[in-house]
This record gives C-alpha cells, sequence and structure tokens, in this order.
DNA sequence: TATGCGTGGGC
DNA sequence: TGCCCAAGCAT
C-alpha cells in the first residue's frame, strides 16, 4: 500500500540512486543473479571489478556452467566467503538443466536454486523480473526499525513482524513495488547507515520514529562481533589463497607453510575439501575443484 | 535458532 | 588501534 514514506523516498530515490552496472537498463537477469550472489555481505565498492570481469567471461550461465567450480572459485579472488562461488556456479548449472539456461523469474524457482535463500529470491524476483516481493536485507531491516519501530537496531535475527510491516508496505502495483524495495535499500545504504546515519539529508525523517522518539541508544543485547585472526576461518582464507594464485596444482609443502599450527591447518584443509573447494589430488597434490 | 563461513575499509 | 560493519546462506 501507499503510505506517507513512500512518495519522499521514491522521489529521493530518483534523485540520488547510484549508477550501478546491474541497475542499468540493459542488466540481465543473470548480471542480476550476479550482483546478488556477490553482494552477500560484501560491499558494493569490492564488488564493482570481479562482477565486470565475471561478466565479460561468463555473460550466461551456460558460459559458466561450462566451465570447472574451481574457476569460479580463482575468479572469485578475495571477496570472501568463496563457498558463494561454488554456489553460484551450481545455480548456473541448474538453471541449464532445469531452466533451458534462462534465469527463472519465480521467486519459488530462485529459491530451489544453491545460495539462493529468501533475501536473493526475491531480490532477483524483484529487480530482474519487477515483480512484487518484500525484500528484507540488513539495510530495509535498519530502515523500518528506525522509521516504523522507533529504535536504533532491528532485532538480532529477523521476525515474522518485520516480514509482515515489509509487506504491509510494498506498493501494490508491482513495477513500483520493485522500485521501492531498492530505493529503501539505497536509503539505508547511502543515508539510514548502521554507524552513523546522516539524518540530515533523509527524505522521511519527519516521519521517523526514532528521529520523534530523540534517537535513543540502542540498548538491546550486545550485538555479536567477529573475531577474526587465529580463526580457522583465517586458516581457511589462507590456503584457499594459495591454491588461487598457483597456476595448477600445488604441493602439500606450499600449503603447510601459510599456517603454522598443524592440527589447525589439517582441519582445515579437511574442511576445504569437505566443501568441494579443495581437490586433494591422488599424487598427493592439491588443486582448485575440476 | 545459533553458529560458521572471508575480507578489507572506515572511524 | 581495534572494533564494527558489509545487498546472507546452510546446517
Amino acid at each position: 500500500m501507499s503510505t506517507a514514506y513512500t512518495d519522499p523516498i521514491l522521489h529521493w530515490y530518483g534523485a540520488n540512486a547510484r549508477d550501478l552496472p546491474w541497475r542499468a537498463p540493459d542488466a540481465t537477469p543473470w548480471g542480476v543473479l550476479v550482483s546478488e550472489f556477490m553482494l552477500q555481505q560484501t560491499p558494493v565498492a569490492r564488488v564493482l571489478p570481479v562482477w565486470h570481469r565475471w561478466m565479460e567471461r561468463w555473460p550466461t550461465p551456460a558460459s559458466l556452467a561450462a566451465e570447472p567450480s574451481g574457476e569460479a572459485v580463482r575468479a572469485w579472488g578475495r571477496l570472501g566467503y568463496p563457498r558463494r562461488a561454488l554456489r553460484l556456479h551450481g545455480s548456473a548449472a541448474a538453471i541449464v538443466e532445469r531452466h533451458g539456461g534462462r534465469v527463472p523469474s519465480s521467486h519459488d524457482d530462485l529459491l530451489a536454486l544453491p545460495g539462493i535463500g529468501a533475501y536473493t529470491a526475491a531480490a532477483v524476483a524483484s529487480f530482474a523480473f519487477r515483480r512484487r516481493h518484500a525484500v528484507l536485507d540488513t539495510n530495509v531491516r535498519r530502515v523500518l526499525a528506525r522509521l516504523c519501530s522507533g529504535v536504533e537496531y532491528p532485532p538480532r535475527s529477523q521476525t515474522r513482524a518485520e516480514v509482515r510491516l515489509a509487506e504491509s508496505l510494498l506498493p501494490l502495483d508491482p513495477p513500483t513495488a520493485a522500485r521501492w524495495s531498492v530505493a529503501v535499500m539505497e536509503l539505508g545504504a547511502l543515508v539510514c547507515t548502521a554507524r552513523t546515519p546522516r539524518c540530515v539529508d533523509c527524505p522521511v525523517t519527519g516521519q521517523c520514529a526514532w528521529q520523534r522518539a530523540g534517537r535513543p541508544a540502542y540498548d538491546g543485547p550486545p550485538r555479536r562481533g567477529q573475531t577474526y585472526a587465529g580463526t580457522d576461518r583465517q586458516c581457511r582464507g589462507r590456503l584457499l589463497a594459495v591454491l588461487r594464485d598457483a597456476e595448477g596444482p600445488v604441493e602439500k609443502g606450499a600449503l603447510d607453510v601459510v599456517w603454522a599450527d598443524a592440527v589447525q591447518r589439517e582441519r582445515a584443509l579437511d574442511a576445504l575439501i569437505a566443501d568441494g573447494l579443495v581437490d586433494p589430488l591422488d599424487d598427493g597434490r592439491y588443486a582448485l575443484p575440476a
């Protein structure tokens, strides 16, 4: 439905939207899908160059599916969470097998692809196909928490109330709903940011419940910080970087030198193999998966 | 439902 | 400087 927020936010988006390639008129559904995979937990600035190279090399799902998954992992570079590369490759293969090489437009079909959850299915259906779905990402959750609920941050995990709220705000006309969703996301990314919101630039500051309450500080449970140094995650990253940067298979010794703790190193390597990110060869060497 | 999963930039 | 955060997903 239409609310007091709708027009100001849509208007603000028209004047302030970033010129991102996956939003261009000639962007393909595949380009949108690739961007959504890469943007999962990764900032736009770091995605941009990788996305351009990716789309040049693999302009269609079929072109990616025709190559080994290890090539996807290599091209993923340092975006982080490389299992996403594997799942994107898997999605490309499933799109070829089940959908004739064309990215499906329905939420259900998208949700059935590997690496696609509720958010990404809604985002692709909405942004690539102009379908009407509530798109609830971290930006939207934060904007709605402040605007409608008067709190600085949304709950730790997504609630049904948040989904209902997002659905209740969705314009009835599907293309307008899609534009609304991307507009709220953009507002969260550029103005209603997590750390230091720029309320002076906000088009709905006058209607914001958090603003009207005097911007009370967050008083919920501490928001979980992620430690990294010394973790299995860091170890996995080091090991995989060796394989990414190598031309072909590497000797075990090349992996051993990047992490001192042998127990942790072996555990991480086994996990990478179990995840399908590393292929142990018969000759004792290691490679990205074929 | 809580946890594990990479990486780098901003404050 | 460390800490927090970034268009989540799978288990």
